[in-house]
DNA sequence: GTGAAGATTGCAAGCGCTTGCAGTGCAAGC
DNA sequence: GCTTGCACTGCAAGCGCTTGCAATCTTCAC
């Protein structure tokens, strides 16, 4: 393995002209800085990552404290993470949290040392864990007073959404709720009231899950509601499945449609009517702005949003 | 941050001597040890992670390469191979290669100095990528000549399936295939047939997606099978969707199940007919054979292979 | 009492890279 | 011709930890 100290030899320079041939080229002559490089490009070097941990304290790692990954909403959150972090020569250390504050708190404790700054995930549970650390961290699709953010604007979505069914002419228009304790979900029906004049009909708290999609279709029938928002993609297929297990048409008899979409899911219902959520958007935005504060520049703003889009497909139609 | 060096001088002992009492306890006096110890807590002292990875050469840090993260068949394994490394003072790197070798290998080459070891879940293309990599790696759910893996044996499952199906009576009975190239895909048709005294009526390569599941049906429904077992839940969900969908009863008009089970997929349709896969079991298995390799032991055997477990649940039934 | 093996400990040299500071050479300014 | 200033470069001191080797201290056996 090529080591600096090879490099400047080869190039006939110290091993502190190498080094700042590589990283403040400005600070060297020209003709020194090509013969660095020719040499580091010959010899495949390649930089020992503790050791430019070690001088720069630095360890460009980044961690990622995600609930859980079998939720294929953080999928693309992860994958834009990871895309962000590795232009910028960084890596990420995904770890699963299981949505427990203590294991939370753990594993910033643990990883503080390691890596540079963290992106947390962290839809439920008290938010005032993040408060005081002083440790680079910013929080994906939560905001918590005093803790930088970037959130998925799905409220603007679900206004939109609850527009665009209006318009269709639904008056009685059920919301089938995330979680208990879920940050979202207050926030997503009142999104969806936004776009309505006519009160909403909500449903839950419900696990986010196929399960509970599928058991609550009867009490939604039994709503007379004639259009149904699912909180996520997990419910929503559970809705599906059910109204078509009992034979209800989708969308004659019934418009369904959900908060997030199914991309990447693997389990795409073709043309579901849906808000297509930017997901790796934000987290690449995150891990921008986590590598702002970790070098000293203070990122703005803060608080960033991402705009989701509505996809209007085939699960929603004018009532009967 | 309370380096080592304070922990010597609050102990009365020298920075090696300090060392010694904790990585090496055996060499020093006891009275000194606790001493050192007590000295450490006392402090909160913490390594240094950059520091010790410099001095040992050990990052005590691994990577585990995985094909995708909406597929929830990994999220077990990453689980336990995450638990693993956790128990073992390993922190783990997640890395989602899209199932690009060319990706395989940029990413291999881009943290082996960074890590100690590899994990790859690399489902499909050709084996030989792995095959003359001087870094430790073993991979997991598939076996390649020469290279030390964890697999599942979903085949030795599939053919206790089988030997159920036939003894309901099922004489007809389809696989719905895994994608084309999959390494495991052709093995899970040939555990299933080793089951049956018939010969198996084979659809595929199918994609391991809903979509697929659901397409696949009319065609199914025309082969006159009495049973069908898919690939993995994807494929299942679908199945079953476009099943209920069109009416047709389960298992009274047709038995189904599944070559995986679908637990923590949060779409779980109860009571299936599934193999339970100890997926986490793989992970922290082979997280186990790297820490092998990595610290000069060579962990025997160098193939492992975890075993499923048969779920018999309600959507299998004597044929009518 | 004496020498030697054995048990503890400390010294100091790294691990590979960064960076403050000092030194060099050169062109411009007087 | 002799300062000055500037652009480069090199020296060497770390960053915090490990570890081979030497030094010291015990403990025994003779």
């Amino acid at each position: 393995m090529a080591r600096l100290a090879d490099v400047a030899r080869k190039a006939g320079v110290s091993v502190a002209t190498a080094s700042r041939a590589l990283v403040r080229p400005e600070m060297v002559a020209e003709r020194t800085r090509q013969r660095v490089r020719d040499a580091a490009i010959e010899l495949g070097f390649r930089y020992h990552p503790s050791a430019q941990a070690l001088a720069t304290g630095r360890s460009r790692l980044l961690a990622l404290l995600v609930p859980d990954l079998t939720n294929p909403f953080y999928a693309p959150i992860i994958a834009g993470a990871q895309r962000a972090a590795e232009e910028s020569g960084n890596d990420l250390l995904v770890v699963v949290t299981e949505e427990s504050p203590e294991r939370e708190r753990q594993l910033i404790d643990r990883l503080r040392d390691r890596v540079d700054g963290f992106l947390a995930i962290a839809p439920r549970g008290a938010g005032s864990l993040f408060t005081s650390l002083d440790v680079p961290l910013v929080l994906v699709d939560r905001r918590v007073r005093g803790v930088p953010s970037v959130v998925v604007d799905t409220p603007g979505g679900l206004a939109e959404l609850g527009a665009h069914l209006a318009e269709l002419g639904h008056r009685r228009i059920a919301y089938l709720g995330g979680p208990r304790g879920s940050w979202a979900d207050p926030r997503r029906l009142e999104g969806l009231q936004r776009g309505l004049d006519h009160e909403v009909v909500a449903f839950g708290p419900l696990p986010p899950t196929f399960e509970a999609g599928s058991d609550i279709v009867d009490e939604l029938l039994a709503s007379e509601c004639t259009a149904a928002v699912a909180y996520n993609s997990a419910l929503f297929l559970g809705l599906l499945y059910r109204l078509a297990q009992l034979g209800v048409r989708v969308p004659e008899s019934l418009s369904v449609c959900c908060a997030d979409n199914l991309a990447g899911l693997g389990l795409a219902v073709p043309e579901a009517t849906t808000l297509h959520v930017p997901a790796e958007e934000a987290g690449s935005s995150a891990v921008d702005m986590v590598l702002g504060f970790v070098d000293g520049r203070s990122p703005e703003p803060r608080n960033r949003s991402v705009a989701v889009q509505l996809v209007i497909g085939k699960t929603t139609a004018a009532p009967r």
